[in-house]
DNA sequence: CCCACTTCTTGTCATATGGCAAGTAGATTG
DNA sequence: CAATCTACTTGCCATATGACAAGAAGTGGG
């Protein structure tokens, strides 16, 4: 049984070892469908949802001082779906989590992750690391920002996930990198210049 | 006796409640000076500690592709101070942090601090709480960046930490929001004529 | 006390990017 | 099928910021 929930399993699989262990995580986390354009978590609301992403696209955005969206992150499957303030200190949301395409995910409330999170060393090595490399993440992306152009910003991103091009529109490409939907199209046509 | 690591003691008083916990967790820390100018940590070093910082101010910073350096973070008394990346994957640092004044702080090390994390509930609450601030924090900044111009970020910074201003030189906090010292000096000739 | 060094300012000019508006082409909906 | 929308592109001009260089003022070491 539970043979469903093999995604999770195998998320997991590679920090802990005892298949018992993987099971009792497991149990706690249930399916989630989302459809395209909805949300797993929406502005002002408590995050009480921390999703693995099995299939689909989501991204995360919320509003700036003059009311436009800012896309500030991009979600592939077999990631890890969460808004870390709101989910880990139970505040209300700054930001809104999206699905760009049809979703299905699994979904584990903060008690229940906590409880495994505190019987089982194991996950919570797992848990820290997940932390830990989003963190550097989004450090590597704040040293790009200061540092490089938005042509360059735009020709890693193209290289390090191209998925996210095929699959989000323009306008929050742009808005991730920190630039206009105006100017990522100025910049796309130069590089396709660059190309021939 | 351990009165001298009081510093240390309140620093988890919030999160600790029984003293004799609080005795196990500082009698994992020792005592550490650094000059100003020295550093924590060194680019290419791989950290062994983490440090509580008594009193002094420091700063992050890294090179950027250019050979620039780029100042990532400031230090205050009263807060960690270690380098994310390095000290929790083990790998090399891609960043230095130094001292801009005298500084004392509290080390531990990886495996004491991984001890007290497995052992101790309350203390894996801080540590993640510490994390969960940090990484809000950064992507604040990182919202701030993308939506903010470098005059409306240096005003902010301005409110919420003043201390880095008077003690930090220009050019630190210049790469700090993302801009050039030159810029830095002209938007600070400008907010000072408004405020005639 | 002097010399070198760093810090900060300022000028001139170049460039990346934004704001706004128009236009095309697809996609979506009633 | 017409009527809207949305996504994307492009042009024109404005503006924020950078690059480089010079100079003034402060700082630290011998």
């Amino acid at each position: 049984m539970d043979n469903e929930k093999a995604f999770v399993k195998r998320f997991f699989q590679a920090g802990v070892a005892q298949p018992e262990k993987l099971d009792m995580i497991a149990s706690h986390f249930h399916e989630k469908r989302i459809d395209k354009h909805d949300h797993l978590l929406l502005e002002g609301k408590t995050s009480q949802e921390y999703m693995l992403l099995e299939s689909g696209f989501m991204r995360a955005y919320s509003l700036d001082t003059a009311g436009n969206e800012v896309t500030t992150a991009f979600y592939d499957a077999g990631q890890p779906v969460f808004d870390v303030a709101s989910f880990f200190m139970h505040t209300p949301s700054k930001e809104s989590i999206q699905a760009l395409s049809p979703c299905k995910g699994w979904v584990i409330t903060f008690n229940d992750l906590n409880t495994l999170f505190h019987s089982l060393p194991e996950f919570r090595e797992v848990g820290r690391g997940i932390l830990v490399k989003g963190f550097v993440a989004l450090k590597l992306r704040m040293q790009s920002m200061i540092t490089e152009t938005a042509e360059a910003r735009y020709a890693m991103l193209l290289q390090s996930n191209p998925e996210i091009l095929m699959q989000a529109p323009l306008k929050h490409i742009a808005s991730y990198l920190g630039i206009t939907d105006t100017s990522l199209s100025r910049i796309r046509r130069e590089l396709s210049k660059q190309h021939k």
